[in-house]
DNA sequence: TCGGTGATTCTAAGCGCATAGATTAAGATG
DNA sequence: CATCTTAATCTATGCGCTTAGAATCACCGA
């Protein structure tokens, strides 16, 4: 049994197809007794309009996309589960939730408030190219947040509709860049590492293969130069996704001769740190003070809990969306940025205190 | 400028436009060298295909939808940000993340991985029905959370295309009804609160509006029954949603007529009683155990850690698209159902030991 | 050179809907 | 009753693409 259209609507109730149309979208312009009739068809029918025909027939489609790196299949193999299996133990809360699905959150929520459908796309795998492709064919706008694919691919999709990088620098590309403003938060943490606890030697562990990480890093470096300390040349180390990680914080580790503190590329780099360190003997903050960058759920249970500046990724994500919405379609033709400020969550791992955490207080 | 389509890379290619479809879709068809030439100019033109037309043409989609109820606008209220502001103190755990969210991460995954797009909708509030229509419009099927508006709208949409329905009964509408075994895993927890802990008296908590919860009652009665032990007629309190919650729970508390256990509909419900009683002076799980379910991330870092019982709610996400995914846009006839076992989280808040969890073990 | 045979390409017909503009109906006015 | 005005409806076209089947081409052996 075929599915009900406009046209079998529309003979059933007597009318024709673009009154059935107006019933719709342009209520106004059709009588009270024949906007009824057909509405009490439609109904009969099982009438479902096609997005698909309404939007070709538009020029207009009412979604946005938001495009992401897939991290559910590095999540899903580190726990042993390919399929969607559950896990065995208990969730691992320094692989979910992340700051991606935290934009993800916010760019969603904006969306449904703006009546935009909202597609979700990321990379299988295999081609990040084609699915980009693919998923910009289907909205009017598209939000990337870890794009690894190449530049020319972007390039031809900001020539023909809006698109925003999220916490990624897009360089001169003609888009919408959203993201959190590193010199401010990742200032404020070196203030405090070296004002209140009186940090001399400050190292930094990530890598320098993102040009954001490497962002992070440049700033590092300015503050520490401004603050007149000594101001390191290169990261000591990548992140916590290097095959054979922290090897130089290990030789420091064994030659006595850490820094006063290590400044991560974002949490789970901190946090894995932390877990290295422990299992050499060093304790944080105690004999090195750790810190974050990110924000997210995981350094607020972690022992020590850590100290971290917090990017408001809900904030980006639904920034973007109200941006692309604004849009109606139209690329933007040259880069244009907003950057939210970050904040800076003091805990234990740099030595404070512990806040006190109502998890009960729902 | 407008947006290329097949036409203008035809004409620049000297070839007919369905050549050019071919070289996309049937590429075995078409010469080497047209192909070549016809990508060339396509890359040149910035020619993204418009889904729209592709769908219409072949009546197919090629995406999914997932409808969950809204959160959003309830946490983020809660928390005082309407705009997707920044919270100012820290993530509450308890609001996020939530089951939703984690059967959001299971559906999501395997559409990426059988190369679907997914659609994300959810009530925006005034009209469910409008917007799941609007939804169904766009999608080859359609997985419902938690479904608050009228059954006649389902039975339409059931009719046309695949639905499921996620930990929600269906009653006998011909959808696909995915959720967890509630016998199993509620019979085991309360196997042990009486076989382990030797609880006498068992109450429940929480509301018997929703069928799934009413569900979790009747098991509940039942296991008693079976097991020779006073049965509760009847709730003794409604969830954490309600105005003035546990206020039953505060009087017997006040006649110092505690039960050995409170049971509750969910864990959100749970840690909320936790917390109330604590409140009133009574400790959780001396004087009086406290279980939940569902399995939300909280429960494994609230004090106490909660007793709960599973959901393989990621699990039962990726199911839900799989099961759509290979209906090919053909509705079910009659109601099916997969159903998955649910999983006992033995932690402190029924008195047993607090297990050791590594937050920093990523 | 000619018929035959794949390989390649094209023609033509939709897919279901929106909408401009034409047409008709229904009142209103003189 | 003729004319004008407005409301209601319809006709006709196109949105960009897929695809069945027709047409053409290239190359074979006889």
């Amino acid at each position: 049994m075929r599915r009900a259209t406009v046209y079998d609507v529309a003979e059933r109730a007597g009318v024709s197809i673009a009154t059935v149309s107006c019933t719709y979208w342009q209520p106004s312009r059709v009588r009270e007794s024949t906007r009824l009739k057909v509405l009490e068809v439609a109904k009969r029918l099982n009438y479902i309009p096609s997005a698909s025909a309404r939007n070709l027939a538009r020029g207009r489609v009412g979604a946005l996309g938001l495009y992401s790196f897939d991290f559910c299949p590095v999540r899903s193999l580190e726990q042993g589960c390919e399929d969607g299996q559950e896990r065995e133990g208990e969730t691992d809360i320094c692989t979910y939730p992340l700051y991606a699905d935290e934009v993800e959150r916010g760019f969603q929520q904006a969306c449904w408030q703006m009546g935009q459908a909202v597609l979700l796309g990321g990379s299988t795998g295999s081609n990040p190219t084609r699915s980009v492709v693919d998923m910009a064919g289907r909205v009017d706008g598209l939000a990337l947040l870890s794009w690894l694919g190449d530049i020319s691919t972007l390039q031809r999709l900001a020539t023909i509709m809006p698109v925003v990088m999220l916490a990624q620098n897009p360089g001169d590309l003609p888009v919408l860049y959203v993201s959190a403003d590193n010199y401010a938060g990742l200032g404020e943490l070196i203030d405090h590492l070296v004002g209140v606890h009186g940090a001399k030697r400050i190292e930094y562990v990530g890598s320098m293969i993102d040009p954001e990480m490497r962002e992070r890093f440049h700033v590092i470096q300015e503050r520490l130069t401004q603050l007149g300390r000594p101001v390191p040349l290169m990261p000591v180390d990548e992140g916590f996704a290097a095959k054979q990680p922290f090897q130089s914080v290990k030789a420091m580790q064994l030659a006595r001769d850490l820094p006063d503190a290590l400044v991560c590329e974002n949490d789970q780099t901190a946090l894995a740190v932390i877990n290295f360190l422990r299992g050499l003997g060093t304790r944080v903050p105690d004999d090195v003070m750790v810190t974050g960058a990110d924000g997210i759920l995981a350094g607020q249970f972690s022992d020590p809990t850590l100290t971290t500046v917090q990017l408001p990724m809900q904030r980006i994500g639904n920034i973007a969306a109200h941006e692309l919405a604004r849009q109606e379609g139209k690329p933007w033709t040259k880069t244009k940025s907003v950057l939210v400020s970050e904040k800076l969550k003091i805990r234990q791992s740099c030595g404070c205190e512990r806040p006190v955490i109502h998890v009960s207080d729902c």
